[in-house]
DNA sequence: TATTGTTATACTCTATAACTATA
DNA sequence: TATAGTTATAGAGTATAACAATA
C-alpha cells in the first residue's frame, strides 16, 4: 500500500510539475514508435539494450520489469525487423544472448535522440537555471 | 522525424536525469494498479477524469492521446468496478458523459497518493534544493 | 452530411503455468 | 533439482473500418 509520508509542499509541487513534464512528451514518444514501425514496448526493449555488449534475455527481463515470456515476444519483434539477433553463450547454451546489429545501433540512437530530447519547457530555461537544475538533479541521484 | 536541435548540455542531462527518477518509480505504479484490481490503463483513465464535473467520452480519448474505440473498453472495466458510470447529456443525446461514482473518487484518491508520491531521491534533497527546484520547474512550466 | 460512441476485427502486450534443454 | 528460455493460453490494450444514433 501506498505510504502516507508527507513531504514538504515544494517537493511536493516539484514532482508534480515533473510529471507534467514527462505527459507532454507522450505524443512525440508514440509517434516515433509508429515511424520505426516499433511498438513502444519493442522501442523501449531496443533502448535498454547495450549495442557494445550483448545482453542475456534475463537481464533485459529484470530492466523491463516484466516476466521471461514476455521478453521472447518482443525480441521475437526486434529479431524479424533485423535489429537483434539472439546468439547463444559460450559458457552456458541454456542462454541467449541478444546482440544489437548494425541497422538496430543505429535506430536505437534515433530513439535517444528522441527521448533524449528536451522538452521546450526546459530548453526556454535560463542556461543559469538549467545549469542549477542540472546540479540539483545531480545532488539527487548521484 | 526527430528535430536534432542541440542543447546546452546542461539541460540535456538534468532531462535525462529526469527520466531515470521516473523510470524507478515504475515498479511501484504497476504493483499500485494490481492493488487496486485495475490494469495501468484504466488506472490512467481514472486518473484522467474530473470527480467534481462529468467528462464527454471523447475528452478522455483526447486526454489519453488514443482512438475513442479504445475508451469505450476502458470505461466497460471501470463501469464493471462501480467506479464510474456512464450518462447521457441533456443538451446532445450522442455523447455520453462520465461520472465518477463515490467509491471511483475514493480510489482515485488513493492512485493520485501514490502517483505524486515524492522519489527517495527528491525526498532526500535539501529544504533549499527542494525549493529552487520548485521554482525552476514553475518558471519552465509557468 | 458530420459527429459520438459502439462493434467487429486483427494484432500486440502481459502474466501464469507447463514444457524443453541445459546445468 | 534448479535455471534460461519457449510455448500455450487467456485476458486486456490498441487502432482501423464499418456501423447506429443523433445532430
Amino acid at each position: 500500500m501506498a505510504s502516507s509520508v508527507k513531504h514538504p509542499a515544494a517537493v511536493q509541487e516539484a514532482w508534480s510539475l515533473v510529471g507534467k513534464l514527462f505527459w507532454q512528451m507522450r505524443p512525440r514518444l508514440l509517434a516515433v514508435a509508429g515511424e520505426l514501425g516499433l511498438t513502444p514496448p519493442q522501442m523501449f526493449a531496443l533502448r535498454a539494450l547495450d549495442p557494445e555488449q550483448p545482453v542475456p534475455m534475463r537481464e533485459l527481463a529484470a530492466q523491463l520489469h516484466c516476466d521471461s515470456s514476455n521478453v521472447t515476444g518482443l525480441v521475437d519483434g526486434l529479431e524479424a525487423h533485423g535489429l537483434v539477433e539472439r546468439r547463444s553463450a559460450q559458457h552456458d547454451r541454456r542462454v541467449r544472448m541478444l546482440v544489437v546489429t548494425e541497422r538496430g545501433a543505429e535506430v536505437r540512437r534515433r530513439i535517444n535522440d528522441v527521448v533524449e530530447e528536451v522538452p521546450p519547457a526546459l530548453a526556454s530555461l535560463s542556461a543559469e537555471d538549467q545549469r542549477a537544475l542540472r546540479d540539483i538533479l545531480r545532488r539527487a541521484l548521484g
